[in-house]
DNA sequence: CTCACCTTAACGCCGCGTCAGAGTGG
DNA sequence: TCCACTCTGACGCGGCGTTAAGGTGA
């Protein structure tokens, strides 16, 4: 059984897609599997799955999977993707503009687009969550006074 | 191509589960499949899927399905239950409790319990959500400075 | 003949979880 | 020897969508 890898604290830093490579912690340059699995809490399945999809890139020692700093960053970046609800096909969109020739300013510019129309996307389920909680209660109402009718009658 | 079978409005008469079998339209004894997915604005897979899955399960003439009010009624939950975020696993946990023999006291109680329990749920869906809007609007902030900046040291 | 309506069967998607079985370094 | 760590498959799930291929009655 491969084990859990729990408890860690994920820098939610600012716009991880400007590539402050913010010297955090500057003296790592290569990280295991295990390292980022546990930096960032996610499994281990999880960033081979990421592999899988094109998401991450990491060399190879041997068998075992070296992650540099870049893909550290990308990983931020794609944790980021997903706690704002992009799909993971959307975010390796997103990633893969990183090679246009112009220093990234298209990049810059799909993304902010993208972000901008997200807000729209969240905002809608914020919506529907707060309409099913309006359901909910109101059922809950009703229900409770069923109960209280039934137990009634019974008396 | 099986056809879409589009617009309809779901009638979110409350607290569905007390089967107050509301005579509202008292008219029609059987409807066949296509006519419930008119009115719920479901496709007819959903219908064969809810049926494979133990929610659903109307007679048969010949080969094709006929259901009853009890099943339109059912259906009915099985879409409110949805909308609240209920999984069908529990959906039907819930809707088989009809079968106990105290006069649905036991399903009132058992129902009641979990959707008061799904209200903490959804509450922390919207947090998430809320979180996620936060993240939005801070990355759109700093990703168009960094454009502003870049558009600023061109010129 | 067409048309609307219905049928079963089965693969596809997404984001991983969860085994199984094995290898490596200290 | 054991432990910690890593590896490659490959199936499972939830909630359906989406073909494919065909039947039935007006």
């Amino acid at each position: 059984m491969e084990n859990a890898v729990k408890s860690a604290s994920a820098s939610r830093k600012v716009s991880a897609f400007v590539a402050t490579d913010d010297g955090e912690d500057r003296k790592q340059r290569w990280f295991t599997i295990g390292d980022l699995a546990r930096e960032f809490d996610v499994t281990l399945r999880t960033l081979r799955f990421y592999e899988d999809k094109g998401l991450l890139d990491p060399r190879r020692e041997g068998l075992n999977r070296l992650y540099s700093r870049r893909d550290r960053t990308r990983l931020k970046i794609v944790l980021l993707c997903k706690r704002v609800g992009f799909s993971l096909v959307e975010i390796k969109e997103m990633l893969d503009l990183y090679d246009t020739r112009d220093g990234q300013m298209t990049q810059l510019r799909v993304v902010l687009a993208k972000f901008t129309e997200q807000v729209a996307v969240l905002e809608q389920q914020k919506k529907d969550i707060e309409a099913g909680l309006v359901e909910l209660q109101e059922n809950i109402a009703d229900i409770s006074a069923q109960i209280r009718d039934r137990e009634q009658k019974r008396a």
